[in-house]
DNA sequence: TATTGTTATACTCTATAACTATA
DNA sequence: TATAGTTATAGAGTATAACAATA
């Protein structure tokens, strides 16, 4: 009956939802004015990772319905990070890619994003940092089930 | 170039971020179609745990502007989960409290959050559960900095 | 005159439904 | 007929600016 034990998972589960809540928020925080929003730079990423891709395909992966992948797509393509193409075969297709803008702003934006983690990872103990890149394993795995 | 030295602050910085968003984002999708959303929800956390409070304080502690709280306060009055009361001395303010509603609203809430959490954890050893545990009360620190 | 809360209005991101073009 | 993408329109949630009440 220790509820209090952090290990069973029920206990834990509530504990850990709320601090990765709490830190998943204050990473967005810092965000900076000019910044790109969540899903425009989660398109920009996901293309990165997986090549080029249809609307369709974008919509799926951030779990956003078409007309509003569109809406994105578009203002990434005004913005210049990305371009659109028509598919070879098939000509009701569209494929979004990256530009040559597009690479660099995410590595621009990545580079800044981190800062602020990486400048609080930095007072921790090399254990503490290793503690969490054995997280980072853990809730990768667990996300991508 | 060890570049991938996980314990590197820099390059676990960047790590670590993605898993975190990535795990966030995934919690947040497991939020029902009744449910209250982030913002809320956010409300009635922050009253129970710091106590009635005034709009503005509200406000300043969700970081969202004083029209925007007045909003989501008057939505949950419309739900019965807070009610509006008048300050004992200074009557330009609004304290916001608790009703015995929105109380069981946050303890079902957080149970229906915790579960599928909790369900993955289970399928964690414990030693994974151990990691996790730790990773949370650093991250609290970190985020609470 | 300063402060707190609210109202009026607009912008962003998302959604559903209807439309166009292609298979 | 079915599918991919888009357009049209609407609903949250947030913001800024202007206003009312109180200190």
């Amino acid at each position: 009956m220790s509820e209090s034990d952090p290990c069973t998972p029920g206990t834990l589960g509530g504990q850990l939802r709320v601090s990765l809540q709490r830190i998943a928020r204050k990473l967005r925080a810092q965000r900076g004015e000019a910044d790109l929003t969540d899903g425009q730079f989660a398109v920009l990423a996901s293309i990165k990772r997986h090549g080029p891709m249809t609307p369709g395909a974008l919509a799926e992966h951030e779990n956003i319905r078409p007309p509003s992948m569109t809406r994105t797509v578009n203002t990434l393509v005004d913005l210049g990070l990305v371009a659109k193409a028509s598919h070879e075969s098939d000509k009701r297709l569209v494929v979004v890619e990256l530009t040559e803008a597009g690479l660099n702003e995410i590595a621009v934006t990545r580079r800044r994003r981190d800062a602020w983690l990486t400048k609080k990872l930095g007072q921790l103990t090399p254990e503490e940092r290793q503690t969490l890149a054995d997280a980072s394993e853990l809730l990768t795995r667990i996300a991508s089930q």
